[in-house]
RNA sequence: GUGGCUGUGGUGAAGCGGUCAACACGUGCGACUGUGACUCGCAUAUUCGAGGGUUCGAUACCCUCCAGCCACCCCA
């Protein structure tokens, strides 16, 4: 193997590309239809940026991007997530001024410098979605519908919502609190990752596989209990319009998330089919993240998909469509006539395929077969000199007859498309 | 960053010290006398991830490296 990708990094191949086009399309009319607008921005940004939106102590902010000194002496990193990039942007353009409400959506590669796995890469793509300016739940749920949406448009039921309440500023802290101390009462019983963690990040613990952790932490204080009213409220809102919508979720006040901005609704869309890889798609609201890179005090909400995930899931199905028309030719001497055809045909939308090689009859043929064409028409001295051909279904072999025109062909193909 | 497993052609794989490196699929060409799919024939790895070592001999045994996969951590 003389030159390979990077670790990490991987082709989409054209048995593939038409699966990542379709979850695209759907994606993206979908969140047109819910009134969101694409916004493209830099994959490579700051690097502060990111150590300011998403944490500095967090995972992907200690040791998961891919961050390098360009030559202007500048740190810049390959973008680790898409909001804090539409945020930035959103920012930068003053995009609030003319309208504090807005409703975008990205897709693109991210990156982060991890052990590749099942469902997780170095780059990765997402689509993601955010809505900046409303604090009303009604924003929450809008999302939240969306999202599900997405995923009953695209033909999946698997995965499933989970929604959960972080609180504010103003409520999270009592619960650090009291989550802390629970944790203390028992800490011979947590592993080592846990006893880190309860004082770095109490919340970690809950999300915590190890089976003594789990049981640990089975009873310990709920986020839920310790919201503030406006929390509270804002959480029963939420629920309410889903239930409105009749919107299927599960709550789970152990549901964490990696990156720091987050306060009150944060949720996910679980899976269990993707080994250890169980979000396809996840967020939550992000009310003092704006000003926090020094705009305006709006409020956001949004998600992230992972498309590799919704990929994986959507299994082996194929997008990938066939020609019309496959024109053969008995000889060289034909090939004028037949090209002129296909050219005439693409140009009115045909699809068509013809041989580039000079190859045998059977061989043509056989490619017909092969690329799935839907019809086959072959030209020889004879159709050359009467001007008419047998057009031939692939299915079964039917066959009539034609007169050798771009019109008439073209009526053929249409015709029997009913 | 840590751990486990695996590395044979385009693909799926047999082979476990001496084989023409099996078989299947795929691909290409051809036969069935201007038409594919079925059937049949032929072709398709001087080479077994790379580099060392043991041996008369290594795809097979040992070492090192590299790569992939899965898991941990964490996450989309």
């Amino acid at each position: 193997m003389a030159l390979t990708a990077v670790k990490g990094f991987n082709d989409i191949l054209p048995d593939e590309s038409g699966r990542w086009q379709h979850i695209e399309q759907m994606a993206r009319r979908v969140f047109e239809l819910n009134g969101f607008a694409e916004i493209r921005v830099p994959v490579l940004e700051k690097t502060e940026l990111f150590s300011r939106s998403i944490g500095d102590a967090t995972d992907i902010v200690e040791k998961e991007m891919y961050t390098f000194t360009d030559k202007g002496e500048n740190s810049v990193t390959l973008r680790p997530e898409g909001t804090a990039g539409v945020m930035r942007a959103f920012i930068e353009h003053k995009l609030y001024a003319a309208d504090p409400v807005a409703k975008l959506y990205y897709l693109g590669p991210m990156f982060r410098y991890e052990r590749p796995q099942k469902g997780r890469y170095r780059q990765f793509h997402q689509i993601g979605a955010e809505i900046t300016g409303v604090h009303d739940p009604l924003a929450d749920a809008q999302v939240l519908n969306m999202l599900t949406a997405f995923f009953r448009e695209i033909g999946l039921t698997e995965p499933t919502l989970q929604i959960n309440s972080l609180g504010c500023p103003e409520c999270r802290p009592a619960y650090r609190t009291a989550l802390r101390n629970f944790l203390d009462e028992r800490m011979a019983l947590l592993c080592d990752d846990c006893k880190r963690r309860s004082a770095t990040n109490p919340l970690r613990t809950l999300d915590c596989k190890v089976p003594g952790c789990v049981e640990a932490t089975a009873g310990a204080p709920s986020v839920l209990d310790h919201l503030c009213s406006s929390c509270d409220d804002h959480f029963s809102s939420v629920r309410r319009y889903l239930d409105l919508s009749a919107t299927p979720y599960s709550i789970n006040a152990r549901m964490v998330r990696g990156l720091d901005y987050y306060t009150r609704t944060t949720f996910e869309m679980v899976t269990g089919l993707l080994g250890a890889q169980s979000a396809v798609a996840a967020g939550g609201r992000y009310d003092g993240l704006i000003s926090q890179l020094g705009g305006p005090a709006i409020p956001g909400i949004g998600f992230a998909m992972g498309l590799e995930r919704v990929a994986l899931l959507l299994g082996s199905q194929n997008f990938s469509s066939c020609p019309d028309l496959f024109i053969a030719t008995m000889g060289v001497g034909e090939r004028d006539v037949a090209f002129r055809l296909m050219d005439g045909l693409l140009k009115s939308g045909i699809r068509v395929e013809m041989d580039y090689e000079g190859k045998s009859l059977k061989s043509q043929m056989r490619r017909a077969d092969k690329l799935k064409s839907r019809y086959s028409v072959v030209i020889g001295e004879n159709e050359v000199a009467s001007g008419r051909a047998t057009f031939k279904r692939m299915a079964d072999g039917a066959q009539a007859d034609t007169a050798l025109t771009v019109a008439e062909i073209r009526a053929c193909v249409m015709k029997s498309e009913q």
